[in-house]
DNA sequence: GAACAGGCAACTC
DNA sequence: GAGTTGCCTGTT
């Protein structure tokens, strides 16, 4: 029934649906025959797609507006966050970059997905992190739409690596499990994480093995919506090598630092195509 | 078959 | 502390 529902949520301008999803941040949103986007989140399954410059969704108005609208962060008003960065090149892939959002994603959900992505490419992570969820998530139904919800960490912690190996994803399992472990045991704490600055964030976060600086970044900006985070990667260190100042510190673009990232990130993966 | 992929840990000096 | 190497696996 779910899927007959039309809700609106917000202006194309507001949300561009590609551009968001295609961005790297997530892993559970796909392209699908109707020309529109459907993912699981939250333990839902959502479709999106565009009309006319406006964005409608498979959720009814109620949860459109309590669930949907704080998970696309439209409530953040990008541009004038995006006007207070200072600089050409970074108003340059600000423009380019106009539409994305920046997902308040699930804290566990985000942890365990960027460490499957280590040394990973998007296809593959995306297979692994639909493999885990059919494994060892829950089924559920939304209309005709058969989907699984991503496996909790309490589930995962009684788990051995021996049940992550249909997932083939290596020498990963073993860091999934500690991390499902610490969680479990409340060694890592999301409500106690969110109470503290990034730095400190950071620092707890890379007390679980297979978390590093860049992952752990990715879940201070993704998973526990604090914006000041900027992960580095790979592709990140190449533009700010080729469009910055030596020694130029990302923590000069200030709170929101992870929006400029996005939009930097964004810009060296995308430009040169269309769109 | 080797090199590589959107890192990390463990080890070296 | 900066630099190197092994790690699982699938793809080119």
């Amino acid at each position: 029934m779910n899927n007959t529902l039309k809700t609106y949520l917000c202006s194309a301008e507001e949300l561009n649906l590609a551009k968001t999803f295609e961005c790297g941040q997530c892993f559970r949103w796909n392209a699908n025959e109707k020309g529109g986007y459907s993912g699981v989140a939250l333990g839902k399954y959502l479709e999106l797609w565009e009309e006319n410059s406006d964005i409608f969704c498979s959720a009814s108005p109620e949860e459109a507006q309590k669930i949907w609208r704080d998970y696309f962060d439209l409530d953040l008003d990008y541009l004038s966050i995006t006007s207070g960065f200072r600089g050409e090149y970074i108003q340059k892939c600000a423009e380019f970059g106009r539409g994305i959002r920046i997902l308040k994603q699930d804290f566990w959900e985000t942890l365990a997905s960027f460490i499957f992505s280590q040394c990973n490419n998007i296809p593959r992570i995306k297979k692994i992190v639909e493999t885990f969820a059919r494994e060892h998530g829950e089924k559920k139904t939304s209309g005709d739409a058969i989907f699984y919800t991503f496996p909790s960490y309490k589930t995962i912690s009684k788990l051995t690596e021996k049940d992550l190996a249909p997932l083939h994803c290596g020498y990963r399992a073993k860091y999934i499990l500690s991390a499902a472990k610490m969680l479990e045991s409340g060694e890592i704490c999301e409500a106690h994480l969110k109470t503290l600055p990034a730095d400190y964030m950071r620092f707890e976060l890379k007390k679980i093995s297979g978390v590093g600086d860049k992952v752990a970044d990715c879940v201070i900006l993704f998973g526990l919506h604090n914006m000041s985070a900027f992960p580095i990667d790979v592709w990140m260190k190449r533009a700010l090598i080729e469009n910055f100042p030596k020694n130029f510190n990302p923590a000069s673009f200030g709170e929101y630092a992870g929006l400029a990232q996005q939009y930097i990130f964004n810009y060296a993966r995308n430009k040169g195509e269309e769109n």
